[in-house]
DNA sequence: GTGGTCTAGACCACG
DNA sequence: GTGGTCTAGACCACT
């Protein structure tokens, strides 16, 4: 299910791109399967059918899915490994940022390490935190 | 120096929070240092003095500076040690987020932490990106 | 036979539309010759029902057909030299308001009349574009 | 100047994106230039801002233009050629497609050729059309 | 002042 | 039912 921070700052209707990507990503839609009508997600996320809309149009235009006339969208036949090769250069690009700026913020490479590791190393386990050791301060 | 990406999506005024912070975490300002004025920064990064303003009133809520009426920004006498531990908490949380991000596109840890290797092993040399194999796609 | 395109962004039913009246101009059906049913057609072409009325009622509007309750659809006793005529109006149409857009665009008459030439200079081959020259860069 | 025709069945946001196209092509805007701003535009057009806003928003994943935040959106600085060389590719796919529907509908490829002759012989003249031959009906 | 986002509600074409 | 377009008006962040 996708879930919409309305507090993160981040514009809702990225949320609506990126949770959709993540579904198509894992398999809950496959390739040409129809996706949930604007107006039903709409309605499940409670937004506004325009903010979905627009998230749509952005998928549309990323070529992750695609519209038929009257019949709504649908999930463009890729390959998950083409999927795949997208979203890693995408992380890529954001740790490469990431690291710039920590490094730029006075935080040795060796540090940096430490703290992917220990990040890394953290079971995504939804209550408690077993990297105390970061966390504290 | 400070530089400004005016393209980078990044509001400039936090390219000059984050620039000041970095000056002062480097030493080139140290506790209780006078900063340049906001009229000086601001002709000297060609910037509407507005911009440089709101970096300085955001440097002082987050207690990095300090105002006295008539004579300027000067470096709150914070050790070196808390700035760096605020830095190191920051980073730690933007680390956290981009592998939350991460593992819902569906990277695995090992891979991410091939990638973390990977851009971390990078020299920070200005140009070219001695890191071809993730480049390549 | 007429063709469905259903990514072309082209309104189904107008390709219905355009396929009747080129089978129509070619003389698969002749005048007060009888039409397929609409529900025969929307099963020979997989479409819906609602969809080839609608092809059905615009061809009537544009006086190529004619309706007699109960027994279908008829070819309405035209002359071909009249639908040629009726044709010929709409591309001139089309034509001028390419050419119109183009000159706003910046193209220069004789450009124009180049690329004329070589779009059509291109046998109706259904697969390969025989004007390298064009499509090249 | 940008003319709306609000009848035409064209989109409003697309008639606006062509129409600074043709501008910025015909050297109203140079490269870096400032546009009018959204709501200018929007009042000088009458139209909502939002619909104004799309257009520009469309420019710019065209690459057209860029924005500056808090400034406005500028010319993107690329060369006349490269903006011809674009504009002449849309122009040929439509050439294409429009010859390939005149095929279908019957016409010669002697009769297309004398309908290009006749309409781009005309002069660009506001009132009366010289081409009375291909007129009359 | 600038653009960006979101909501609300309307109308339309299409299937 | 579907998505596409448009308007209106609000709030926000940035310069």
């Amino acid at each position: 299910m996708i879930t919409i921070n309305e507090s993160s700052g981040v514009p809702i209707y990225l949320q609506v791109v990126e949770g959709l990507r993540c579904e198509i990503l894992g398999g809950v839609y496959g390739p040409d399967d129809r996706l949930p009508s604007i107006r039903e997600l709409a309605v499940g996320l409670t937004l506004n059918p325009n903010t979905v809309a627009r998230a749509y149009q952005e998928l549309e235009t990323l070529g992750v899915i695609y519209f038929k006339r009257g019949q709504g969208a649908f999930v463009a036949p890729h390959t998950k490994e083409e999927r795949m090769r997208e979203a890693t250069k995408e992380i890529i690009v954001k740790v490469r940022e990431l690291i710039e700026s920590a490094l730029r913020l006075g935080l040795s490479r060796d540090s940096l390490r430490d703290i992917f590791q220990e990040c890394l190393g953290s079971k995504p386990e939804k209550h408690g935190q077993p990297n105390d050791r970061i966390n504290r301060d």
